[in-house]
DNA sequence: GTTTATGCAAAACATTTGCATAGTC
DNA sequence: GACTATGCAAATGTTTTGCATAAAC
């Protein structure tokens, strides 16, 4: 049971709970940290923000996070890989390359045709992946206004 | 110019000449390597084949590729980045998660549905990625004879 | 002959693991 | 008190870099 957090801490506290794993002085201060950004982030940036955690208490929280799905995996244009808070379940990212604001994506309708495109090749479509890039509102802007 | 090697191969060597880059032996041990294979591979996977090519030449050269737009990376299921052979511009892959081939899926018109999407969410898109994982036809069929 | 590429070893990162200690339940 | 988590240091894995030598043009 999480006491008087924020409510994201505590819904991510909760779904560490739920998975049996203890509620720790490190892990609070790792999902404070998680929960205060909403930006995606690397395990480094982490441990930049949080000098008192250990390396590895990082890496494995960020597992225990992901496992318990409230953290996922974002991919950025240059392919490299960074973690942001998640919604449960499918979802993809509204990702500005300006500022790094990434958003959850829910309500995802393109697998019916990922379906036939795949068929032309005779593929059986059984997951998929998009990332999409861009601009959010406060970085498209200025951009278009210094034209 | 290229001798007499296999259209594919040749295709590759040209790419580099294209861009100014020296026709050497190793690099054509590369693109042979890389010709060959159908799937995703990785800087090490060719390390392993290629004992005789430094291990900087592999991964120099691998960056020159993707330069020349004749190699691409491809987001594997688990996270991980891998390199394949690959049309120049825009495109998708097919993967498929049991054997590993993948494939060019060119002609992508998803990209409209997704600025309607990102619109109600106030982003202005400017790309995305996306990747599909399925079973090719040689896989789908033996998993559907085994239920 | 000038310029670019290679190979090696070392450096730079990123991530994981073993293990003794400390904290949680 | 039993079990889990932490921190550190070391191991691992991957990619990059400096530099002297060799090959390409």
């Amino acid at each position: 049971m999480s006491k008087r957090d924020s409510p994201m801490v505590a819904h991510l506290l909760d779904a560490l709970e739920e998975k049996g794993y203890r509620d720790t002085a490190p892990r609070r201060a790792i999902v404070q940290a998680i929960a205060q950004t909403e930006k995606h982030f690397t395990a480094e940036d982490l441990r930049a923000q949080l000098p008192e955690v250990g390396r590895a208490t990082i890496y494995r929280s960020l597992k225990l996070l992901l496992d318990a799905g409230v953290v996922c995996r974002v991919l950025l244009e240059d392919g490299n890989l960074h973690y942001q808070l998640s919604h449960r379940g499918h979802h993809h990212h509204l990702l500005c390359v300006e500022c790094g604001v990434s958003e959850d994506l829910t309500g995802c309708d393109i697998e019916d045709q990922l379906k036939n495109v795949a068929a032309a090749h005779q593929f059986q479509v059984s997951g998929h992946w998009l990332e999409i890039y861009g601009r959010c509102l406060n970085c498209a802007l200025p951009a278009a206004a210094s034209l």
